[in-house]
DNA sequence: ACCCCCTTGGGTACGGTGTACGCATATGGT
DNA sequence: ACCATATGCGTACACCGTACCCAAGGGGGT
């Protein structure tokens, strides 16, 4: 077994490695031969601690929510001021991790002991609205869905610049060649500046309040 | 050559055959020897009319949205009627063609000629609100989004229990054996009925009208 | 001391993937 | 008749997940 970098394989490491990797290259980039040779071990030696690719991949999921638990004092927040720390804890997740938004929407609902804290967490913090329990899950996924797929455009947004030939050939490529004029409120869309803070952090935060205000008048008709 | 099963090979047969190859056997199956061999030719054939795989999939996306259009007529609906109306059309479209969300979470903003339609028409539909068009967008896309987490989750919740082995098995794997009894409101809504009917209509229509309300209200607050 | 088993590491190989390249054939224009 | 162009596709390469089998070491029992 010569050598091998560092301490033994364990799980923990070789998901920390896959992390490390998605984190640099990209989802696609990790595969089971790269993990390990980041591990300077070989491809199949990582299936002694995982079961699957699958479970890896799951396995990433899990390590992140651990890393962004929410705090366990919240302090004296009201229940608003908790779903925005939430927003911006998973906000931070996504923003530096991009890779698990991915990952999250192929899995659906969320998962892992650290996933069921964090639905624990967030059930805990709309309890004073006192709306019924399907109707608490439903406000806190509805609240999780707008951060994904808000974190999803303010990332592709950036995205394709990454690209250095032409910015906007890959946009054209997704237009397929269409007649903007043919949609003026897109084209007027387009040219404001809404494409500019549309990936800012106030411009989530306010459409984050618009949300919340409808599951607070939710809460206030059934009481 | 020889006979080639049926017409020449074009665009549309072979984006019309990915789809159907889709549909029959998820996302993954759709690989470019297998669409290739559903119109009896060879693999590399198909790049004589599209370009890359990616390009292919993103045809896919344009085409089932065209078949998916919202009518030209709304008739004499509100804005609300009309996002009502635009829900069901996209809700069809996901649990008719499911892998169809696995595609736009990885694309993101909405694109294609019809993808520009179809924005054109929901900003269209709000315009009565008085917003202003990066607020209507927001709002739109807020939309879109509570529905294609909803379509996730409702979806997936239906999804393991194809496995015929154990139903459950794919849940502990992805709960990694947490001890449910940690999390007492969480462990009371899955025991609760939310599980049943949280794929339902209503129960997705309701949620909906939770997030117009809060639109509606920040239409009120701006006029 | 010896033997045996069991855990961990990993090399080889199989069937799959996307696609670059080059050749064969059919078609239409002159 | 001849050539240009468009279309179909066979081969090959690099990469993927992973089934299978063997090598090396660490305890425990005798």
């Amino acid at each position: 077994m010569a050598d091998r970098r560092g301490q033994p394989l364990n799980r923990e490491r070789i998901v920390g490695a896959a992390i490390e990797l998605a984190d640099a290259e990209g989802l696609d980039a990790v595969s089971m031969r790269r993990v390990a040779a980041r591990l300077g071990a070989g491809a199949m030696s990582l299936y002694r601690h995982v079961s699957d690719k699958e479970q890896l991949v799951l396995e990433m999921a899990e390590e992140l929510t651990a890393r962004h638990a929410y705090p366990d004092d919240p302090g004296d927040l009201d229940w608003r001021g908790r779903i925005h720390l939430m927003a911006r804890h998973d906000w931070d997740m996504y923003t530096s991790h991009p890779w698990i938004l991915t990952v999250v929407a192929n899995l659906e609902p969320p998962v892992g002991p650290h996933g069921l804290a964090a639905m624990e967490w967030a059930l805990r913090a709309v309890e004073p609205l006192g709306l019924s329990l399907p109707a608490s899950a439903r406000a806190i996924m509805t609240v999780t869905h707008y951060l994904q797929g808000s974190a999803r455009m303010a990332l592709s947004a950036s995205g394709p610049s990454r690209e250095d030939s032409d910015p906007g050939a890959a946009w054209q490529r997704r237009l397929g060649g269409a007649d903007l004029s043919r949609y003026p409120r897109v084209q007027a869309l387009v040219t404001s500046d809404y494409m500019a803070e549309r990936g800012g952090r106030d411009w989530v935060t306010s459409g984050l309040d618009v949300v919340l205000d409808g599951i607070a008048a939710e809460a206030d008709r059934s009481r």
